[in-house]
RNA sequence: GGAGAGGUGGCCGAGCGGCUGAAGGCCCUGCUCUCGAAAAGCAGUAUCCUGUCAAAAACGGGAUCGUGGGUUCGAAUCCCACCCUCUCCGCCA
């Protein structure tokens, strides 16, 4: 969300900002709606002010035993007036509310102009690519080879689009996670956490799931939750309505959590393997920093998910995603893609994100500076560090061998056992 | 599921129709004292909206005692609904 006052105050230039982000918001309305809720608030207050002076003379005059009930007939007919604009003003404030939280974040100067994520710039590359003197196997047809990747059965218990792993693929699984979450940790700095996996509508518009893509999330029938679709949305939340101290910056977090999406509008697309599943696990790494700094820590957030992918030796590139590819919420983003070889494709493995105080403003998430008057919103950043079940993927493709087994990374041994190979 | 208790500022906690944006304490900040620190003393210390203003500061106004309604000239205080927390009983992992 973007501060009412500041988009009342650079209406040209939030056109112009989300016009490059392919964004179309109704600014009349807004500024009609802004005009008219400035105007009736003036009038309510004036009015309440006098009722506040005149009840303080009642007060008085009752003390004193005079008769007020003058004053008293004129204030009911004040307050009613007060009651009836009352309800002008939520009226113009719900649609300027409305308004606002549909109103993506702008972006960071230094994000590419582009249409889709053709136009997304690649920043760097990372690891060498794998070479086979086979035709690498989708890692769909390994798994089902390796007898730790079944579909057809996942899709008899829930459906398309759900995973079922089995022994040493549960167990890599499994490795990841505890690898991860280790790293991150370690030498990362960051603190785990084990947040609910479902959540309140108020959380979801934190974040920015709602109220523009509410078809994406499964929502539970008969309950105002909602499953959620990424670790960010509990993480983020945790501190929300709250006001931290200035050096108790920065906040890391991670957390691996199920994530649960819709995929409404992509079918048809990934429908094979474990890239665009209903349930997936993710280790998601969430920070809450002082604004002057928070380009600075999107940087190291980036290069903490790097390293699982170093550290795993999947060869990498990073891009920046461009004006028009840009989420919601995020003022700039580093999406990770892993090297897919039976594709021939790099696919996004992490997405790193800078909201700056957008969710903050959106969720009350505010500092006080050491010896400063007032408050300040924190900025937020998330980032995948990394999505399981595509790593999961990366590591069956890029290490699978011409005998059909698969070579473990030597970082993920430990996790495992000690295992070296997959093999049927 | 049944019975009860409670949600007040950064924290603890008093208040239970007007004198309360809210006592008292803690934390924090500044000053005094001290070679310095501690202790002690003094002072300050909520947030949001809004007006004057180019802006900031300052000053004025309004709102906020879980949330939303209601009663009243006036509500933290009374009424209703909802949310949340805690205790006991039952049930279940």
């Amino acid at each position: 969300m973007l501060e009412i006052k500041f988009v009342r105050q650079n209406l040209p230039a939030v056109q112009k900002a989300l016009a490059a982000r392919g964004a179309v918001v109704d600014i009349e309305t807004f500024k009609n709606a802004d005009a008219r809720r400035r105007e009736v608030l003036l009038e309510i207050e004036e009015l309440r002010h006098r009722r506040n002076v005149v009840s303080d003379r009642i007060a008085e005059m009752k003390k004193a035993g005079e008769n007020a009930q003058k004053l008293v007939e004129e204030m009911r007919e004040v307050s009613g007036k007060v009651k009836m604009l009352d309800r002008t003003l939520a009226e113009n404030e719900d649609i300027i509310n409305n308004i606002i939280l549909e109103i993506p974040n702008l972006p960071h100067a230094s994000v590419p102009g582009g249409r889709d994520e053709t136009d997304n710039p690649v920043l760097k590359q990372e690891g060498s690519l794998p070479q086979f003197d086979f035709d690498p196997l989708p890692h769909w047809t390994l798994g089902k080879n390796l007898g730790i990747l079944d579909f057809e059965r996942a899709a008899k218990i829930a459906g398309a689009r759900f995973p079922l792993y089995f022994g040493a693929g549960a167990r890599l699984e499994r490795a990841l996670i505890n690898f991860m979450l280790e790293v991150h940790t370690g030498g990362h700095g960051y603190t785990e956490v084990l947040p609910p996996f479902a959540v309140n509508r108020q959380s979801m518009t934190n974040t920015g799931q709602l109220p523009k893509f509410e078809e994406d999330l499964f929502k539970l029938e008969g309950w105002e939750y909602f499953l959620i679709p990424t670790a960010e949305v509990p993480v983020t939340n945790i501190h929300q309505d709250e006001i931290l101290d200035e050096n108790q910056l920065p906040i890391y977090y991670t957390a691996c959590t199920p994530c649960f999406r819709s995929e409404a509008g992509s079918y048809g697309k990934d429908t094979r393997g474990l890239i665009r599943q209903h349930q997936f696990n993710k280790v998601e790494l969430v920070k809450f920093v002082l604004p002057e700094s928070s380009y600075a820590e999107l940087e190291s957030l980036l290069s903490n998910a790097e390293n699982i992918l170093k550290r795993l030796q999947l060869p990498y590139q990073v891009v920046t995603l461009c004006t028009g590819d840009l989420g919601f919420s995020a003022a700039k983003t580093y999406d990770i893609e892993v090297w897919m070889p039976a594709q021939g494709v790099y696919r996004e493995i992490s997405s790193c994100s800078n909201f700056e105080g957008f969710q903050a403003r959106r969720a009350n998430i505010r500092f006080r500076r050491k010896g400063k008057k007032g408050t300040e919103l924190v900025h937020t950043l998330n980032g995948s560090g990394l999505a399981v079940g595509r790593t999961v993927a990366a590591i069956l493709e890029n290490c699978q061998q011409s005998d059909g087994s698969v070579r473990l990374p030597e970082a993920l041994r430990p996790y495992m056992g000690n295992m070296e190979r997959i093999e049927p």
